[in-house]
DNA sequence: TTTCAAAGTTAGCGTCCCTTACATATGTTA
DNA sequence: TAACATATGTAAGGGACGCTAACTTTGAAA
């Protein structure tokens, strides 16, 4: 379509850091027009190199949108892990805090977020992606058991903790498509996931 | 890669129902290769004919996708009647009902259920299938209100229906991205259902 | 200084979406 | 029945893309 935004001169024929420049590249243009619009040649403009460059540092298309999965990802650990840090180890306030972060993110970087939980059709080929997302969820399952006063994760955490993941991940992908600004209040979107999680949390 | 499964003989210059027949190989293609890997040129070698043919019938390759989204979103509406229909009105089968044929599309035609929900970048464009979706979403809110002791939806039964379609919505891609099995017995799914429609319906 | 591997380039193949120009069947109308 | 408008097909090709093969440049090690 029109010209790419930036594209970076060089006056070496070498470029330095050009497996990290596509990552970020990649990164933009997935926000930018979505990650299935996102196109190889398009990066390629961005970082000013030839389409046949990227090829020397990922296999093909799908590791360079694999790598900015990954990140995405890792991050979102990282946020996770900030914002219930606050919170007493047990309370209720770290439950609701995991859903925050994870409705956030998704709203935050909708195209990094579709990448990382949607098209499925490439994540099982991609092992460390599947052992991160393990990682995250294993957050959420800890801190349901310890609301639910154990430290070890038990069948009934497993099932709350599901409950809750289905919920966000339902609710933030109806954000990012629109459906919550047409059915539902966005202002309340934070009272939505106390009431929930207190729904899901209670006893009997 | 392979050759397409079925190539349509005819004796006649013309086909006679292609644009039902393009159709209907556009929804096997999306649902065995999913709906990014399809490709307009192999619904033509499936149904036989050049690949400029479609472009007598179709806008482009999405109003193609739109009308295989549009049709799935219609049995969906009538599977939704159909399923609730035993049930006494305002009971809380009729939701449980509801939740179960959403996640029972999703796992019997993923593709199709990916279509209907997922990729929203050219959804906001087709405004058929907004509306029909609108119209799915109006049984929800009114088996909700029904269930809560009312006919006419207010904004409790709103934000109710808003918590049980994002906990389907989220459940449904989870079980199409294969972390149903790997999180949770897809065996108890109906269990699951039951459970979160009574703590999403209860008072209090 | 020579050699070599890493990291660029150019050229090109095959696929895809879609358009344009042309060909053929069908139904209506004189 | 003949002529024509319309609907529906084909053939050919432009432009974008993913990826590969073969060549070139470069910096660093031997």
């Amino acid at each position: 379509m029109e010209s790419p935004t930036t594209i970076k001169k060089r006056d070496s024929y070498h470029h330095g850091d050009l497996r990290a420049q596509l990552i970020e590249a990649t990164r933009r243009l997935v926000e930018e027009k979505g990650p299935d619009h996102f196109s190889v040649s398009e990066a390629c403009r961005v970082a000013g190199v030839s389409t046949a460059a990227p090829y020397k540092h990922f296999k093909d298309k799908n590791e360079m949108l694999q790598e900015v999965a990954m990140d995405g990802m890792q991050r979102h650990h990282q946020e996770m892990l900030a914002e219930i840090e606050p919170y007493p180890v047990g309370s209720l306030d770290r439950i609701i805090g995991l859903g925050r972060v994870y409705t956030r993110f998704a709203q935050r970087e909708p195209g990094v977020f579709r990448l990382m939980f949607g098209l499925s059709d490439d994540h099982d080929e991609c092992e460390r992606l599947v052992t991160q997302g393990n990682e995250v969820y294993s957050v959420v399952k800890l801190e349901v058991a310890r609301c639910r006063g154990s430290e070890t994760v038990g069948p009934e955490d497993e099932k709350r903790a599901f409950m809750l993941w289905s919920f966000v991940h339902g609710l933030s992908f109806l954000a990012i498509d629109g459906k919550l600004n047409d059915f539902f209040d966005p202002a309340q979107l934070e009272g939505l996931l106390i009431e929930v999680g207190a729904r899901v949390m209670r006893d009997s």
